[in-house]
DNA sequence: CCTCGAGGTCCGATAGCTGC
DNA sequence: GCAGCTATCGGACCTCGAGG
């Protein structure tokens, strides 16, 4: 796969693939979302909507007072600033809870040779041809996975079951733990496309007409193998990122962000306090590529994760002191306790703000002076009582040690249909420097 | 009491088509 | 080519019923 790049032999370890030659300099809507982000190289391996987009890492690592050197992400998240650090010739430090998530991440950082990685496909398809699978690896997922007869739902039809189970045992009998990785996540990436289902901001629904919905195993095995050439192919043509090193580290950030050593920045966004159950939406690729192994799991998990959701019953954190604006809404929402769809909301809430001010100061802890932390931020709203989050986190910075350098609201969000589609939820990037 | 599974609704983005 | 139209897709909420 020599030519593929056009760079010519030799010297090739001076050049590199930049910035601009990843995103070619494409106009972006806002640097908030994902939105127009899917055709980039990398980013579409998993669609990811919570993501923002590469050029804000880009802005912050420009933008900051502080020469980046080594910049920390402790929502990795699809890698964006992790991924891009690279491009910019950053050291990437990056926290991600969800399992499968973290693999996504590494699968992106890491380095292959390419020859090697064709090799293992090769290999896999081979495997996949003569295989005879069994649904024996499935047997602990929930009972609406598989198809079977005394179901009236199920997200996977039996033959496509059976072609999930081969492709995945072909991919476990590769030597190489990297190249597991990678297949594993080509797998994940098209799980919901041959699924009966459809995972967007609500979590899980079935398609319109998924009764009568086939895929063919030709159909199955062109979509596995179109994925993998063409993430081979970008692993190829970017595999001379300016930076090559990287530090994942996969856990709760609560407790993991004070101990990731020194760093220039910190460039994140956290889970919204909008009562989003991360651990549901990846749901499917938890189960299906054996990232969870029971119900306790899936539970263990949830509770590792920040407080943003009441999707199940928790020992919620006290709030934190020191923000007015926080008091006031967490007043408001206990009074209107009764009109929420969960009572458990204003105790999320300020949990929210506890694990968000613990985040701030293990980051704290590790900036080197005038250090800063770019923060993308998302208001909510309950029962017509809103969430400032920007405000409410400006408040609780300078009790951590951080000087606010900048406030910048740069999206709204349209409220849900339900609660009339006018009210407006911003969406803020807010800037704190370690004084 | 709890968890789990699933859906209402409507607008913006985008792909694809049509006629010039 | 391209303006303008139509079909389709999917969404950083919130709600509800079933069942343990």
């Amino acid at each position: 796969m020599d030519n593929l790049t056009g760079i010519p032999a030799g010297n090739v370890d001076v050049l590199h693939v930049s910035f601009n030659s990843w995103t070619q300099k494409r106009k972006v809507p806002t640097l908030g979302t994902n939105a127009g982000a899917e055709k980039l190289p990398f980013q579409d391996w998993h669609h990811f909507k919570e993501a923002f987009t590469p050029e804000l890492v880009a802005k912050a690592a420009k933008g900051s007072k502080r020469e980046l050197l080594r910049c920390a992400d402790p929502f990795g998240g699809s890698g964006t600033t992790a991924l891009t650090c690279q491009f910019l010739g950053v050291e990437p430090v990056t926290i991600e809870v969800n399992p499968y998530l973290a693999d996504l991440i590494e699968a992106k950082l890491c380095t292959y040779d390419s020859d090697d990685l064709v090799r293992s496909l090769g290999q896999i398809l081979r495997r996949v041809h003569f295989a005879k699978p069994s649904l024996k690896r499935f047997a602990t997922l929930p009972p609406t996975f598989i198809e079977s007869h005394n179901k009236e739902r199920w997200i996977f039809n039996k033959p496509v079951a059976y072609q999930i189970a081969a492709y995945l045992d072909a991919i476990d009998a590769l030597p190489d733990q990297s190249h597991r990785r990678f297949f594993r996540i080509q797998m994940g990436g098209m799980l919901v496309n041959v699924s009966n289902v459809v995972i967007n901001g609500k979590g899980r629904r079935y398609r319109r007409n998924w009764v009568s919905r086939f895929i063919s195993s030709h159909e199955f095995d062109t979509l596995f193998c179109e994925r993998s050439q063409k993430a081979i192919l970008e692993v190829h043509t970017h595999r001379l990122r300016k930076e090559q090193r990287y530090t994942l580290i996969r856990g709760d950030c609560r407790k993991a962000t004070a101990e990731i050593g020194q760093i220039d920045g910190a460039i994140f966004s956290p889970p919204y306090p909008n009562s989003f159950d991360y651990t549901d939406v990846y749901n499917v690729e938890l189960w299906v590529l054996g990232y969870l192994s029971g119900a306790p799991d899936n539970r263990v998990l949830r509770e590792s994760t920040l407080c943003s959701h009441v999707q199940i019953k928790r020992a919620y954190p006290l709030a934190p002191k020191g923000s007015k604006q926080l008091a006031w809404a967490l007043k408001r929402l206990e009074s209107a306790r009764n009109d929420l769809w969960s009572p458990w909301i204003p105790e999320m809430v300020g949990g929210y703000f506890h694990d968000m001010k613990l985040v701030l100061e293990g980051l704290y802890s590790q900036l080197a002076s005038e250090g800063e932390a770019w923060a993308v931020v998302g208001d909510s709203q309950y029962a017509g009582v809103p969430v400032p989050t920007a405000e409410i986190l400006a408040e609780l910075a300078p009790t951590v040690g951080y000087k606010v350098v900048n406030i910048e609201a740069f999206r709204s969000m349209r409220a849900s249909a339900q609660q009339g589609g006018q009210e407006e939820l911003d969406e803020t990037l807010i800037v704190l420097r370690k004084r």
